[in-house]
DNA sequence: TAACTCTTTGTGGATTTCCGTAAGGCATAC
DNA sequence: GTATGCCTTACGGAAATCCACAAAGAGTTA
């Protein structure tokens, strides 16, 4: 089993029952922090003392304060770790629950596992945390269809941008000079049109009001 | 210091986090539950025992699942146990730090503090417990000044129901209907119109997709 | 009562969104 | 090669919005 293992989690009753968890799984050093920041000095420390880390566990979103890092989310962590230190295993452990969000972090990062916070999430993160030193990729029933053909029909960082360009006021008009500005394609008018269009179908919203309205309570946008 | 204390909170990490929390403060019975409707339960068999819990510790968001429950929020939770237990004391432990939702608690369920999840949120837990024993109200640092500035509270229940409508998709047109046959007033479809422009320019929003935006994410609605 | 203010309601017109249709580009399959 | 499907772009009309101004009603004050 893993010898060395760091948890990065802002909220610290969290932390705390993590913590638990792998003390329960008989692991002998476990390190905790609470930013990005420190995460990744204690990785790099890890390797420069020749006792390189083997298992990150992750959160994504962490709230900002007073600090301003250079790490500002759980993904930029995911990326730098992943780009220093390959063999490291890394388990994102996190809310979210958008199969788009696990995809991408499995195509990009090559992420080991992905664990739901959910009611059973630290059954989960166990069975994680035994899979992957397996090397094998462990998705918490949550987002276990996440790599499965058959979602693939979601939507994408296009239409995200869209409907966040649209709350935040812009005209459809506006966006399609933005776009066409930014170089973002498509940028007619008449394809934002036809993509919200597919959107509140998609949705079943009844306008782009109602579409912005929903999305934000998907906490997509 | 409290005896009996119930935690309801869906996530079995924070949960447990909670848990520790409370063995370190001594408090001698601790019961947990992940679903609303237990707590609910739990609560009432207290009272039927005549062993009554003291507080509830409870978060604001459960997911849902394949239970279909009566009460299907931590709002719904609360506003059952104020209403069937005046003398609990109820602590909310949510991520939730939008101002107008603390406020809306306090006024309407009279809840005795209100603490959030956050890096240090154990911590503020622990003062709330304490604080809220000797029967004083406790606001955590992210929300401590909910009942402070009031200024922002020019809009009324009718400007708020008529936001609502329009992130359910209706459109002005319908809800002018809608209003004429609820007898709610003013109900013309110009005078919508008129109360919307006030809105726009109070919220500094573009349009009505940009004003339900921003009244979402200040959690008026 | 008259003057004033505030709100509701109505009207017209510019702008934007909504929705269908159609043309053109581009890749893949036959 | 041609056919096919998918996507972008364009255009036009109906519907909804945004906006300015005017009229009617209700309440207040002098």
């Amino acid at each position: 089993m893993y010898e060395k293992v760091l948890i990065a989690e802002d909220m610290d009753d969290i932390n705390k029952g993590v913590y638990s968890l792998l003390k329960e799984l008989g692991i002998p050093e476990i390190q905790q922090v609470q930013y990005c920041d420190d995460a990744h000095l204690k990785l790099k420390k890890g390797v420069f003392d020749k006792d390189p880390f083997q298992l990150l566990i992750t959160d994504l979103s962490f709230k900002s304060d007073h600090r301003n890092e250079k790490l500002a989310s759980g993904e930029a962590l995911v990326a730098q770790a992943r780009a220093e230190f390959p063999k490291l295993k890394i388990i994102v452990y996190s809310v979210e629950d958008r199969l788009q969000r696990v995809r991408s972090l499995i195509a990009n990062y090559k992420i080991d596992a992905y664990v739901c916070k959910s009611r059973t999430g630290l059954k989960s993160l166990a069975e994680a945390i035994k899979s992957t030193y397996t090397n094998q990729l462990y998705l918490s029933t949550e987002v276990s269809n996440a790599l499965s053909r058959k979602s693939e029909l979601e939507i994408n960082d296009y239409d995200i941008l869209l409907i966040k360009h649209l709350a935040k006021g812009l005209s459809q008009d506006e966006i399609s000079h933005l776009f066409k500005q930014k170089d973002i394609s498509p940028s007619s008018l008449s394809s934002i049109e036809k993509h919200l269009n597919r959107l509140r179908i998609q949705f079943k919203a009844n306008n782009a009001i109602h579409l912005v309205a929903i999305t934000k309570d998907l906490g997509l946008i």
